[in-house]
DNA sequence: TAACAGCGTGCGTTATAACGCACAAACACT
DNA sequence: AGTGTTTGTGCGTTATAACGCACGCTGTTA
């Protein structure tokens, strides 16, 4: 827990290139002009608060997100998938929503391919912990709490938790 | 999720408070200097990642925690009302989603007016049972179940279960 | 090869974050 | 009263974050 400016550099630089952007275009979606933006990536300057948030923004994260330092072990482990899958609420047409409650086992994964353009799901852990893979990103959310994030990419979700994990998927088409 | 450096000037303000210390003592614990901590208190400058660290380390706080975007849940007691609100995911322009976890005790009850034409709501009770009127229609879900509607009405939730229901509401706007 | 577009970095300037110091107000003990 | 102490804020200077622009580089197309 210090000088993690590097991780927000290196986070920063991950998540532009996870999107493809380059330094200009990565300035016209957040404001911070090209120059600053590789500065902050080569840990050359330390950003000011008011642009944290214009990158946080820009990058459609939340700021906590940005500057969380927990490193992330990619480890996969092919083991048998014990997932149940609940639907609560079909596709609706008007919506474009659906709603599935799922249950992982400790340990298992599952994986999805990305979806068309546009679609997003938002993700709510009823109880255990569960970790989202998007891309390039991870992210761990635990009971209680949300996460919502593009899924026009490939997405995997996994339960290293000690336990079985259950959560509720809100998927959104176009 | 926009302008809320001013969260983290009340934040630090509090926290400085709370430990009882004054600009010089909380200088001294933080390395920063007193007359720019009170311009950070004051709003009138923008502090920097590096003295944001500065300011976490020495006040034994994680930066995630200093500058945590997600509101405590507020407690509406309106009359018999006793209901908690909290806000798990800010309204994203993109998306045009926020999701609130709520928690009504017994009896309580809460309404909303028609949002904007094309808002629609869905819930997704965690434990307890809610009854939703919207406009003439009455539904009652127990834990477990989902339920979806158009929000373009006036609706209302109202706990009739002899416990606290806890409940998912993603609201989705147009 | 030449011409061109898009990429990231270096440079000079401006805006402002951060500092040290001094000051006035509020409170404490003589 | 007077004296010392601590509170927060204002001022002048320095350090640096942020900007706009231009340059060299690389990949593509004519």
């Amino acid at each position: 827990m210090q000088n993690n400016h590097h991780t927000v550099a290196r986070r920063l630089k991950k998540l532009r290139k996870d999107k493809g952007w380059s330094l200009t275009a990565c300035a016209e979606h957040t404001g911070v002009s090209k120059a600053m933006l590789g500065q902050i990536e080569r840990q050359e300057s330390s950003p000011t608060l008011a642009t944290l948030w214009k990158l946080a923004t820009g990058f459609n994260v939340s700021l906590s997100w940005l500057l969380n330092d927990e490193q992330q072990p990619m480890t996969f482990d092919f083991a048998h998938e014990r997932i149940q899958v609940e639907r609560l609420l079909a596709f609706d047409p008007q919506t474009q929503q659906e709603v599935y409650k799922l249950c992982m086992a400790e340990g298992a994964q599952s994986h999805s391919d990305a979806h068309r353009r546009g679609t997003f799901e938002m993700l709510y852990v009823q109880s255990g912990r569960l970790d989202i893979v998007v891309g390039e990103t991870q992210v761990t959310i635990k009971a209680g709490e949300a996460y919502r994030f593009d899924a026009a990419q490939p997405h995997s979700y996994i339960n290293r938790y000690s336990g079985k994990t259950e959560f509720l998927a809100v998927i959104n088409y176009v």
